[in-house]
DNA sequence: AAACAGTGCAACCGCCTTGAG
DNA sequence: CCTCAAGGCGGTTGCACTGTT
């Protein structure tokens, strides 16, 4: 049996609206509004649609400050951004570009900016790929991690490309606003990280999330994610601890970070206080530094260019050789 | 000018989630 | 808990428009 249909099919109208339709449904959205019941507002409303075909004219279309036409690049910037972090949700997308609809978004990545990126792609030799990145080889658990479901999983580069990695210290590119021409070992990285276990299985890290909301940064540039299993009660411990972005999901504490919202960040207004997971600057909630660590390891200092996505782990022991802790993330300095 | 191919986008479909009863 | 209607969402379709031959 299949399912109920949610309007009599034979009764509604299909297709593209009409100048009149349209004008009845605002008038009477501004009027009335939904009253929270799209299925019985066609028939309040004069017009012989569909409930869901009423909420989709309005919310991709008549609703106000709706806007039309190019995408700007900072707009594809943000979308790439966010596809390479989260895939394929277009209205998480969508709700970090004001007036833009998920369904305009998805039409924009499906047909051009898709096209655009694999144009840059196909240019860039592949010898500049990483084909092989060793990070961790004995760490990793398995299962390994499946291939996302999106091709393309990242589109950006941080100005240094440097991936080294030796048993004190990983570099690694991670966000920039620049086109990426080596997908793939930021791709394995990423992957990677995600089943690298640290210190005690509860503690699994997860970086570069792509299950999961992200945001973007004040710059533009992309953000990237930490998920620390057990952390929503140290968060809780925090007291004030009141993180603009985060879920609760499967019980993890997530965290949005990325450049231009550095988890220590020089710029801070506030001295030995850390930025953490915001989308404009404006939004940043800063926290102490020795509890922010207590939370998540080790912070770092930013290197000054808004380029650090570095990230500390709580082992006292492990140094690089900057006496430096361990980290995870990017330095140029 | 006509035919055909390619493109863009509004609208639809159907699955999944949510929440009220 | 369970059920089910309604909302939300991502994938897909169909058609109008534009470009090319």
């Amino acid at each position: 049996m299949g399912r109920a249909p949610c309007c009599d099919k034979s009764n509604v109208k299909r297709g593209p609206w009409s100048p009149e339709e349209d004008a009845k449904l605002k008038q009477f959205i501004e009027k009335y509004g939904t009253a929270g019941n799209w299925i019985a507002l066609p028939q309040k409303a004069g017009l012989k649609r569909c409930g869901k075909s009423c909420r989709l004219r309005w919310l991709n279309y008549l609703r106000p400050n709706i806007k039309h036409g190019d995408f700007s690049d900072d707009e594809d910037r943000v979308i790439c951004s966010l596809y390479a972090n989260i895939g394929s949700r277009w209205s998480s997308i969508a709700a970090q570009l004001p007036g833009r609809t998920d369904n305009d978004i998805k039409n924009y990545w499906n047909t051009k900016l898709k096209k655009k990126l694999m144009g840059l792609n196909n240019i860039i030799p592949s010898s500049n790929y990483n084909q092989r990145s060793p990070f961790f080889p004995s760490q990793i658990a398995s299962p390994q991690p499946q291939p996302q479901p999106h091709m393309i999983s990242s589109f950006f580069r941080d100005t240094s490309n440097a991936v080294v990695c030796n048993n004190k210290s990983i570099n690694f590119s991670l966000g920039s606003n620049q086109y990426c021409d080596y997908l793939q070992s930021q791709d394995r990285l990423v992957n990677s990280l995600k089943y690298c276990t640290l210190k005690d299985s509860n503690n699994l890290l997860m970086f570069g999330g792509t299950d999961v909301a992200s945001c973007f940064s004040s710059d533009g540039s992309c953000s990237h994610q930490m998920r620390y299993e057990k952390e929503i009660k140290k968060e809780r411990e925090i007291g004030n601890c009141n993180f603009s972005n985060y879920e609760e999901t499967h019980q993890n504490f997530i965290l949005d970070y990325g450049i231009g919202n550095n988890i220590i960040s020089q710029h801070d207004e506030k001295p030995n206080h850390v930025c953490l997971g915001s989308n404009t600057q404006n939004d940043q909630l800063q926290y102490d530094v020795e509890q922010v660590k207590q939370l998540i390891g080790r912070g770092s200092g930013s290197d000054g260019n808004n380029n650090n996505n570095s990230l500390f782990f709580n082992d006292e022991n492990k140094t690089d050789e900057r006496g430096m802790y361990y980290y995870l993330g990017t330095h140029l300095n």
